[in-house]
This record gives structure tokens, sequence and C-alpha cells, in this order.
DNA sequence: TCACAACAGTTGAGATGTCAACTAATATTT
DNA sequence: AAATATTAGTTGACATCTCAACTGTTGTGA
């Protein structure tokens, strides 16, 4: 019995356009579902990762909207993002003082000791899963998947 | 007032390897993003679309297991997709014979319809997303993130 | 100023995904 | 054959996402 492996992919192609597509949607694919056990014992998912990565590095206070804007997501999805970390003690909503509609997002100390000591996990992390790769190799992913993302942009 | 373009990425990197890494994953998730509304007319969303294609491409008949093993989802996943779409029309849940615990997912008339229109729809769009490579870039993309697969299943 | 537009955030319904615990059927082992 | 393990699918709790409709606040133009 074959037993296929997870960097094969599930179908068989046509054309090369369509395999390369089909590979770079699978690896995202992938690297989402497999990023679920690197953050899960700390942060519940990597989208709260990300969060506690942006207010981390932001020169200024970053409100919810912000963080909309900033990750592509919908208003409404932070809200309750928002919601699940308050009440998990990574971060607190402060009242703005010249806009009430508006909150600053900020890392408790909870918040800035987990953030800290992740960070440091993931860059090793990452370091680690790209190590076979050359610096030319880095320049060729990044140069095609941009090339990739504008193509469905123009499309 | 600067507006960023979808197609760069919304974070400065230290390294290559992690702007490289955050390509691929930044691409996978806008991909996924835009795919809605290509599928949205007909099909709920991709993994409706995706459960048709194995449906109509699958030399036997496919169980909900086959489904979750050819996706990579978890079964419980595939319960409530087959349940959505089999109350949209799309599908049916047949009996299998020797084996009361299983069902055959099989695509109704008019499911069948509306594949075999997408799937001209939807190579049409790949070719279209994807006319700006050549031959050597779609190998060269395919060669790269299998890399990263394999990368980051052995790390 | 006052009406109206724009903005920040929330709510609710629904889709997709995870995991753990479950039922029922089938396979295996002793 | 009876006890046990495995398999197929479901359920329930929860996280993430979308969209549309909403509240309340701020900004703007007649």
């Amino acid at each position: 019995m074959v037993k296929r492996n997870d960097f094969d992919l599930p179908l068989r192609f046509n054309s090369k356009a369509h395999e390369a597509l089909i590979s770079v949607w699978w690896t995202g694919v992938l690297l989402k579902k497999e990023s679920r056990y690197f953050f899960k014992p700390d942060f519940a998912t990597d989208a709260q990762f990300n969060i506690m990565m942006i207010i981390k590095y932001s020169n200024s206070p970053v409100t919810q909207n912000d963080l909309s804007e900033r990750l592509l997501v919908d208003k409404s999805n932070i809200t309750g993002l928002v919601d699940r970390m308050e009440k998990g003690g990574l971060i607190q909503r402060n009242k703005v003082e010249n806009d009430r509609r508006s909150y600053h997002i900020i890392c408790t100390s909870k918040g800035k000791k987990l953030i800290d000591k992740f960070d440091v996990l993931y860059e090793k992390k990452v370091q680690k899963i790209m190590s076979a790769f050359s610096e030319k190799e880095y320049k060729e992913l990044i140069r095609l998947t941009k090339k990739l993302r504008i193509g469905f942009a123009d499309s």
C-alpha cells in the first residue's frame, strides 16, 4: 500500500501552470496546518501570534482597525480575537484619549514575556525550515511568489 | 497616505530566509482569500469545489474517509461539509454494500453540471493567473515550494 | 449649526477547521 | 467463538474567517 507523503501533491496535473499554482497553495495549507503545533502551547493559533508580533514591533499605538488592515482580515474578526486574547491575559484594550470609538491594544506583562520568548523560538524555527536553501534560492522564491501575487491581482 | 498593495508583504524582514517563508505563506493566504470570489456563485468555498473535483476525477467510489485523507483534514470536518453539500443538492450519500459503516459520496446531476462548468472556468483562471510565467519559472516554483515542504517536514 | 458621510467596533449567521470523545460496524487475535 | 482492536462516521466545544447589518462617534460641507 502506497502512503503519500505530505510534500508530494495530492493530485496529478495537465499543465505546469496548474501544478505550480497548486504547489504554492498546498504549501500554504501545510504551513498553516503545521504551525498549529508550534504555536499551540502558548497562543491559540498563528493569528494570535501575529497580533502579538504586530503590537511588539509597532512604533505607534495599534488599534483594532490597524490590526484588521495589517492582517487583511475583516474588522469583525478582530473583535473576537481580541476578546479571547484579553480573556487569556495576553493583551488589554485601552481607551483612546481623543477618540471614544477606538481602543489601543497593548500587551500585558504576561503577554510581553510570552511573545519575547516565542519571537526567539520562531526565528530559530524559520532558519531551520529554510536551512537547505541557498541565498539565490531565497531570492528566487521571493521573486516568483511576488510575481504570482501580482498575477492574480491582475487576473 | 501610503496605501499598501496586496502583493507587497506587510512586514519588513531581517533575513531572506524569513522573507521567503512569509512570502509563500502570504501568497497562500491571499490565494485562499481571493478564491472565495471565484467559487462563491455556485460552491460555498474552495473546500466544496475540491471535494467535487476529487469525486469527478476519481476512478473508484469515494468515501468520506477518502476525502479526509486526500484533503488532509479531520474526518469530523468532512461530516459537516458533506451535510451542507447534500443539503445544497450537489452530492448524495450512498450506502455501501459490504460495509455498513461507510458511504460512497456521489455527484447529483445538478452537481455534475456545476462541476463540469466550473472545471473549465477554473482551468482558464489558472492559465490567466500564471500567464506571465515561463516554463522554466513554473518548474522552479514547483521545485522550490516542494523543497520548502520537505524542509519543514524535517524540521 | 445641522444634516450627512465616514469611521471604529460589535453582533449574528454561517462556513471551515481543530481536537476529544463517542457509536456502531468490521477485523483480528487468542 | 469471544474478547479485543481498528475503522467510519458523528457530535460537541472551540478558534478563525466571511458578510451584512447595526450602534455610537467623529468629521465635513451646505
